[in-house]
DNA sequence: TAGATTGTTAATCGATTAACAATC
DNA sequence: TAGATTGTTAATCGATTAACAATC
């Protein structure tokens, strides 16, 4: 009873792999390949088949001893733990460079992930349609989040307005932000944030660059 | 003897956290704000002092008991652990909505970072310039990359280009790969590689938001 | 001096890896 | 049947947290 009531928490690192697996047999499954081992899966995407093994047993997938698992079953199963299942609406904050991106990003529907609609302050953009997305006014997105329950809420603006943009959003009761600032955003516990530092991966690559060269 | 030349290796979430902390630091001198303790950092950046002590001690910054760190003198030490001192110039290959955004980018200077040059292989990106920057052929890479000694290639085309880019910048002897595509590309390991994945990202929030709604 | 904070060693926690029985 | 692969429990490893002495 208190068996499927339990909260399954999936590790973060795990998590980032489930992305990668999904990725991968997608593809596979393109090629018309049904069955596939975590030895398979190991070799082409340089990990260890124990890992994956853990992985897939965690996202609560079900294989056959020898014979390996069947990939549009895997599929299946990632597809819901990775919440791909879901009605992913967003409406989107700031209409500049990345935010232009993220409006005619292809990539999106493979996740049921959708941007319904862009917001910023400026008039030149305001009411414009960028790939088919209407810009509105940045003071009607607390009214349309509630009306249209939009629970996912992206931040492209420039870092000095990513913490007011986030104020907004937490008051119109949206429940997930993806930050596409490199600003450190402050938010209440209950609100999922996801950030996207291009800094931060930038820095990443220099201390390693740079690491190894004191070898 | 044995000690200076031994390797700092950084661990990854350490190193995350000093990025951090860098941003946070500069603008807390930018305050004029002199002296800090890891207490105030930890109540700032929604952290414990123990993690930010040890952190900043795997950085080698040294602090006074009772009064704390020197601004100034941790941003230096972060400056050189994290390889802002280096000279760090890249290449960039793929004139895109991703690669334009980056071409645009200004908050690279902060870390000695410069992207000298853009590749295409579209003959109406080619001979531009954008924010300064020349766009040239593909074809020209190796030759450019070895010539001025570049260590970084950014690869910002579409997704199935990226394993062939990759390649080229190999065989040109770039050392590190900012990858901003979200293909799983493969390098040999002695070459650096960091990745942007935007799907990986969006699939991280998603799946949050999903299993916060069967809580 | 007293108290806050650093520096460092030890304990804990969680993720990865190893080992091995079950099984197709 | 034999061998490869899953599933699961135990061991290892590394990062985080706790504890506490040193000290400004």
């Amino acid at each position: 009873m208190a068996d499927n009531l339990e909260i399954k928490k999936i590790p973060e690192p795990t998590l980032k792999r489930l992305t990668l697996y999904y990725q991968y047999l997608s593809n596979k499954l393109e090629q018309e390949i049904e069955q596939i081992s975590c030895t398979d899966i190991a070799r082409d995407l340089d990990l260890t088949s124990i890992q994956i093994r853990k992985d897939l047993q965690i996202a609560g997938a079900k294989g056959k001893p020898k014979i390996g698992y069947t990939i549009e079953e895997l599929l299946d199963v990632l597809n819901s733990s990775l919440g791909y299942d879901n009605i992913n609406e967003a409406f989107l904050v700031g209409v500049g460079n990345f935010g232009q991106l993220l409006l005619n990003y292809k990539g999106f529907k493979e996740y049921n992930f959708e941007i319904l609609a862009a917001f910023d302050n400026d008039a030149n953009k305001i009411d414009k349609t960028i790939n088919g997305i209407k810009v509105f006014d940045i003071n009607k997105f607390e009214d349309l989040v509630k009306r249209m329950k939009i629970k996912i809420g992206i931040i492209a603006t420039n870092s000095d307005s990513a913490q007011q943009i986030a104020d907004i959003m937490v008051q119109s009761d949206i429940k997930a932000i993806w930050n596409l600032t490199h600003f450190n955003i402050d938010l209440p516990n209950n609100i999922i944030r996801v950030d996207v530092n291009l800094s931060e991966s930038l820095s990443m690559l220099l201390s390693k660059l740079s690491n190894m060269y004191e070898k």
